[in-house]
Formats: structure tokens, C-alpha cells, sequence
DNA sequence: CTAAAACCTGACGCTGACGTCAGAGGCAAG
DNA sequence: CTTGCCTCTGACGTCAGCGTCAGGTTTTAG
């Protein structure tokens, strides 16, 4: 397929697409006229790129990974980058957690003022 | 007490401090000079700024949610932000767990094939 | 009193993941 | 054939959260 069927089907924009090929984490055959043309697999890796981008690894840590995750070559190196990157993503989570538990301490608190009292102070 | 004192107590740096301040996240007193004051809840409400920050939210809710937060001055509609970013929150949790996941699910595979074969095939 | 350290206000720089525009070529339909 | 959409390669624009430098004032230590 082309780029912009690529694009449609993945949700992700043609530039986008092309970013990702200039970070080395997405190839393409050309046509004689110089057009990119991709496989049906390229669907899925898109949305494997996608996600890694989500768990908030920069271009360079995904192209470095991809090779292992897309083709299973890995060394120990590379397998010990996989679990840094598993425990940041923990960390990340941890954070995320809390922020989301203290956002409903505050919810809570705030509603049960609303309720009651109409003017609203914490403690 | 002075910026300098805030930051090393924070761990948080100055610039980042000023930047609080011009975003409306944090206020302080001028001294007759002009050097900004801070009383010590100023430490607790940076950090509580630091949190929403890693929560991945951008200074211009942050900005917004603040005084429901310190304050408890809740209006509907701010309970209503207050639940949605409850919300986001929860859907990056659930994008960050698939993602380590997926990368658990290379590192095992990736694991098991260097034990029994040296080169790696995943599936 | 003086020198160093801390503080001030601009204001420009940086990074990443694209958006967007320009100018030009490619391709199926009528 | 030409109209209209798709694609190409640069290359500059954007935005957030600061870093950093300049040039000047203030506070503190000796």
C-alpha cells in the first residue's frame, strides 16, 4: 500500500509516517517513481511504534529496541535496556497512580463539601 | 524564605521556579527590594505541582485546577475537570501496562531463545 | 568595606514529534 | 489531455518546560 493508505489505516498522519522513517523505525520499498509502498505488517508495526511512543520512549530508544522486539535478536546488552526501559514505565506508573489518587482525595473531599455546606474548604 | 532556599529544598531549580510563577502556579511576597518570599507551604505546593506535572498535565490546567486543589473551591465544573483528568490519567496507566507488558512479553521470549539457542528467533 | 554569592528581569536557545507550506512530479478518470 | 488528488523532498514553524547568558542590584561573609 501507500503512504496515505499507511496513514488512514494506522490513524497516524503521512508526516508522521515519514518522521518515523527518517528516525529509522519504519522502512519502505520505493517504487520506480519514488514512492513509498509498504506491506500489510507495516500496519502493525506502526502501532507497535505508536505504543512504545505512549510508554514515553524518545525515537531513539525505539530504533534501538525495534530490532530485538520485531525480530527477537537479542543480546544480554539489549535485553538489559528492555528491563531499564520496563522499570521506568513501573516508575512512570507509580506516579501516574498517585497523582490520579490524590486527584480523587480531592474529589472526594470537594464533593462532600459541595454537598453539605455550599462553600467549600478543604480541612 | 528566598528562591534559592526554595529550590534546594524542592529539587526543583530556580528558572523552574520563576516559571511556576509566571504560569500562576505559585505566587510569592516581594521583599522591599524585590526578591520573591516564600512561606514554607510553598515547598509542599511545589511538589504538589511537580506531581501534576508527572501526571502529564500541561501548566495551563495545572493553573486551573490549583485553587480547587489547595483551596477546596470547587465549583461543578471544576469537579467535572477534576474527574476527566481522573480520566486521562487512568487511560495513560492503561497504555503504560500494555506497553510493559508487550516489552515482558519480548523479554521472556528474547530470554528463553538466547538460553537454549544463542540466535534468536521470536515465535 | 569589599568581594563573593544570591537575586532580579529580559531574552534567546534547546529538544522532540510532528504541522505546514512551497514547488514539482505521478496517476487514474472522464 | 487535463483535471484533480496523491506523493515527493526540503525547509521552516510550533509548543512546553525549562537552560543559559547578559547586565545589573542586593545580601551576606570576612
Amino acid at each position: 500500500m501507500r503512504i496515505g493508505e499507511l496513514a488512514t489505516r494506522t490513524g497516524v498522519s503521512v508526516r508522521a509516517l515519514r518522521y518515523y522513517e527518517e528516525q529509522n523505525l519504519l522502512t519502505s520499498q520505493r517504487s520506480p517513481s519514488g514512492q513509498r509502498q509498504y506491506p500489510d505488517s507495516a500496519v502493525d508495526r506502526v502501532q507497535l511504534i505508536q505504543q512504545l511512543y505512549a510508554a514515553g520512549l524518545p525515537s531513539k530508544s525505539i530504533a534501538e529496541l525495534l530490532p530485538c522486539v520485531v525480530n527477537g535478536e537479542a543480546t544480554p546488552e539489549l535485553l538489559d535496556r528492555l528491563s531499564a526501559e520496563q522499570d521506568r514505565i513501573d516508575s512512570r506508573i507509580g506516579d501516574l497512580v498517585s497523582a490520579r489518587d490524590r486527584l480523587g482525595t480531592v474529589i472526594a473531599a470537594a464533593t462532600a463539601n459541595w454537598r453539605t455546606g455550599q462553600r467549600c474548604r478543604l480541612q
